[in-house]
RNA sequence: GCGGAAGUAGCUCAAUUGGUAGAGCGAUAGCCUUCCAAGCUAUAGGUUGCGGGUUCGACCCUCGUCUUCCGCUCCA
């Protein structure tokens, strides 16, 4: 019975990708040439839905809270300001394979795990060289120690490597053009860097007080080294930050602030509460105090969607001493100097996007009048988020139908996303919009034009009322805020 | 990264022992049609993932490679 479940859960999930490739929402990046690993590319339907959640959380965030406002820093950052983050030290070891445990290891854990077993002069000579090694990136040389060592896997037993092989989370690139005089940059890793660099500059500049917070949106990039499972793990990715600056004593009630704002967020989409849950890190970064994740229950089980961290006041205090510049507030209520602290949010767009389209899609079988079954695919998506609001269709494409479609279609463009269909029978056509998840359809037909009403349809319910012409933008209007 | 499986039209799949690649759906154009897919006609669409090898001849055998899926492994 479980195996049965598992089984439909993976066939859901492979009728999403599916449909999400058919349906012009998300395809695999440079198909034509047998695509690239763990990158994927929105087509217009994917990039409209894509859209639609940045800006809702963008509004939720920023016009919705007086005191947050928004940055777009670039992808491109000072090299140090990796060093500060400890993105450079820490995400850039050299891993080694045992082939017949196929356990990974880090090789100067492997070699240090070692070392504890000899005596100490033995031990430090090695430790010696494998700095020495270390600092050189001589892989070659790192995995000749541990031939040379007789080094062993401890779960194996045996010493049969693979080569040395560097991981880096970053991606490096060069800055300048002549490759003499071009220095050697990173791809951010995450967005939250540009926020704290501009901690100072968006606070004099937006005049913001303590507490107040700096929100962003953008791409991040980092080397998985198993990047799966659709757009859920990809190596390039979009990011929603928001890093909220406070007084330092008073993380605990605001982490708990953000944790049921955050939490509410999400609900608002409408999706079922028992869809969600918190998980707290037992194993906190060296930068933390607290944190937890917001999960969503993905066909592929509960994941994480969404971080809130405690980060006491590491970043703002790294980049002070990196940079030798002071990255304090004056606080006038205290009378005092601090480096504040910081509360973060930080959700993963296109995470965010794959659990809308994992719960939004439904396959329907609906008992038809005449006792026989018809079925449909449905994607459920908040109305807030559709990519096409409102579908336009007259019911024949003859005797004025279209120009009246046409006449609507011109009013409420300008407000929400309208899509005009005339090809095949009337029903046909809403399945098409089930399957791309518009809400609402309008249909003009013969009474329209005695009295200036239409018929209009809902996605969920199938059910039609019927509206005056007039009143189809407010009408939609309402629904989609 | 390791092990296993798979790759034929946009999608789902066919194609005897190796002998010139087909169908349904979908798409497009037109016809029909007065409100919930699967009516009619026509058209487009494939160097069978890619590259070598064996063969008179390869979708089929073989090697490599890329991609995807499943399991393991790593992870801020």
């Amino acid at each position: 019975m479980a195996n049965k479940e598992t089984k439909n859960e993976t066939n859901k999930f492979q009728a999403i990708i599916s449909h999400a490739k058919e349906y012009g929402f998300i395809f695999q990046s440079s198909e034509i040439y047998d695509g690239l690993s763990a990158v994927y590319d929105y087509g217009p339907w994917g990039s409209e839905l894509k859209k639609n959640i940045r800006d809702y959380w963008w509004k939720s965030m920023t016009r919705m809270h007086d005191n947050i406002v928004g940055i777009d820093a670039a992808i491109f950052m000072h090299p140090t300001t990796w060093k500060a983050s400890g993105h450079v030290d820490g995400f850039s070891d050299p891993m080694i394979d045992n082939k017949d445990s196929k356990k990974r290891y880090r090789v100067d854990h492997l070699i240090e795990g070692y070392a504890d077993t000899l005596d100490k002069d033995a031990a430090e000579a090695l430790l010696a060289r494998m700095n020495q090694l270390l600092a050189a990136d001589d892989l070659d040389g790192l995995k000749q120690l541990i031939l040379d060592e007789k080094i062993t896997c401890s779960v194996s037993g045996t010493s049969n490597w693979t080569d040395v092989r560097q991981f880096n989370l970053m991606f490096s690139t060069q800055l300048g053009s002549v490759s003499e005089e071009a220095s050697e940059i990173y791809l951010r890793p995450e967005t939250a860097q540009g926020i704290f660099v501009n901690f100072l500059n968006v606070q004099k500049t937006a005049r913001m007080k303590i507490p107040f917070g700096i929100a962003q949106v953008g791409k991040a990039f980092r080397n998985e080294i198993v990047a799966r499972q659709f757009i859920f793990r990809m190596r390039e990715f979009e990011q929603m930050e928001m890093q909220f600056f406070i007084r330092p004593g008073t993380e605990e009630e605001w982490y708990a602030y953000w944790k049921e704002e955050r939490m509410n967020w999400h609900l608002s989409l409408g999706f079922s509460p028992d869809k969600y849950r918190f998980h707290d890190h037992d194993k906190l970064a060296f930068y933390a105090k607290a944190a937890v994740d917001i999960e969503f229950e993905f066909p592929f089980g509960f994941k994480e969607v969404e971080g809130i961290h405690s980060r006491t006041d590491h970043d703002l205090s790294q980049h002070q001493k990196f940079s030798k510049k002071k990255l304090q507030y004056f606080d006038t209520e205290i009378n005092q100097n601090y480096v504040p602290y910081v509360i973060e949010t930080s959700i993963g767009l296109d995470r965010t996007v794959l659990m809308v389209l994992s719960e939004a899609y439904a396959e329907e079988d609906i008992p038809k009048e005449d006792g026989t079954k018809d079925s449909r695919v449905v994607l459920r998506i908040p109305p807030r988020v559709a990519p096409i609001k409102l579908a336009v269709l007259p019911l024949t494409k003859k005797d004025g139908l279209p120009e009246i479609a046409r006449d609507l279609i011109k009013e409420c463009r300008e407000d929400f996303y309208c899509f005009y269909e005339e090809k095949d029978a009337i029903g046909k056509r809403y399945r098409r919009m089930d399957a791309l998840g518009t809400p609402y359809c309008v249909t003009i037909d013969y009474q329209t034009k005695e009295d200036q009403t239409v018929t209009i349809r809902d996605r969920d319910s199938m059910t039609q009322e019927r509206i005056p012409l007039d009143k189809v933008k407010e009408w939609v209007s309402l629904r989609i805020r």
